[in-house]
DNA sequence: GTCATCCTGGGCAGTTTGTACAGCCAAACA
DNA sequence: TGTTTGGCTGTACAAACTGCCCAGGATGAC
C-alpha cells in the first residue's frame, strides 16, 4: 500500500519536471523505462497518484483573495447545504469538521469587496446558521506533497 | 489578464483528461493544432496554469487522517513559526489570517492517534501561544478549479 | 528446488512533438 | 480608405516518444 524509494524518487521528479516523459524519467532515475511505465501504472490504478491535471492558479484567474470560512449547520441540513455549497462557483473546497457539526470551506474572490458578495451567497441559505471568516494573508507554505511522499518513502525503506 | 472561452475549455478538457496530448486537444476543441500549442504557452507563461504535476493523494500514501489547526502565534514570532512548520511534512500549507495575526495550517497523519504526535510537533514551539484543531470527517467538495474556470471564462465573454 | 515477481535491455510500428512557413481574416489605426 | 498587427489555419518534416512485446536474470517466498 505504501510507496518504495524508487516511487518516491519518481513522485518528486515529477512535481519538480512535469514535462519531461517516462523516457527521460528513467534515464534521471537510472532504471529502465520499463520500470518506470509498470511504477506510474502501479501509482495511478491504487490511486496515489489522481492525476496529472493541470493545477491552475486563482489569483491568474482574476481571483486573488482567498478565505477560510467556518459554517455552522442547522441540524439536519447538512445534505442541503452541501448541495448549495457546491453550486457556488468561488467555493473551491469544503469539509466537514468534528466540532460543532460544522463545515470550513475555501473561498476565492475578486476583491475584498467582491469577497463580501461571495460570503452572502454562501450564507444566504436557510441552513446555515452562523459563519465566521478569515481572510488570507500570506501563504508562506503553498499547498504541497514532496516532503509527505519523500517522508512515506523513507518510512517504507525502513519497514 | 482574464482568459476568453477557449482558454476556459481548453483547461477544463486538460483537468477532466489530462492524459491528451496537444494534438488530441486540439481535435477536441475542433481549432488548429498550432492554437492549442500557442494557448497552452501563453496561459503557463502567464501563469494561469502554474503546471502540471502528479496530484498525491495522501490517504494512499498512508496518511487518511486531514485536519485543520488554527495557531495564535506570539508577536513578532511569524518569521520562526512558518520557518518550524515548514519542516513538518505533514503540514500540507500554512496561511496567514486576519483575526488574530493567526495562521491556519492543513495537517496530515496516518491515525488519529498519529494526528497527535503531528500536533504536539507543530505546536511544540515556542513562538505559539494556543492552538485549536479540526479534524475532517468528509469531504463533500475537493479541491476543485473547474467551475472558477468556467466563471471566469464566462465573464470574459462578455466583457 | 521451484515458483512468482520485478527489473533489465532490446526491438518495432505508430503517433506526437517541436518548429517553421505561407495564407487568411478581423480589429485597430493613421 | 489603406495599412499594419495579431491570431488562427493548414501543412510539412525530422526527431523523439509511446505503447507493446519478449527473453533473460535476480530476488525472495514456499
Amino acid at each position: 500500500m505504501g510507496i518504495d524509494e524508487l516511487d518516491g524518487r519518481l513522485i518528486v521528479l515529477l512535481a519538480r519536471e512535469p514535462r519531461i516523459g517516462v523516457l527521460e524519467a528513467s534515464r534521471r532515475l537510472g532504471v529502465a523505462r520499463g520500470t518506470v511505465q509498470a511504477r506510474l501504472d502501479r501509482l495511478q490504478s491504487s490511486g496515489v497518484i489522481r492525476g496529472f491535471g493541470p493545477q491552475v492558479d486563482p489569483t491568474a484567474l482574476g481571483y486573488p483573495v482567498t478565505a477560510f470560512a467556518t459554517l455552522e449547520i442547522k441540524q439536519g441540513q447538512g445534505a442541503d447545504v452541501r448541495a448549495h455549497l457546491n453550486g457556488v462557483p468561488e467555493v473551491l473546497e469544503l469539509h466537514t469538521t468534528t466540532g460543532h457539526g460544522d463545515m470550513l470551506c475555501r473561498l476565492v474572490a475578486r476583491s475584498n469587496a467582491d469577497l463580501q458578495r461571495v460570503i452572502d451567497r454562501v450564507v444566504g441559505f436557510e441552513g446555515i446558521v452562523r459563519a465566521s471568516t478569515a481572510i488570507v494573508m500570506e501563504n508562506p507554505v503553498p499547498l504541497r506533497i514532496i516532503p509527505l511522499v519523500e517522508q512515506a518513502a523513507e518510512d517504507d525503506s525502513r519497514a
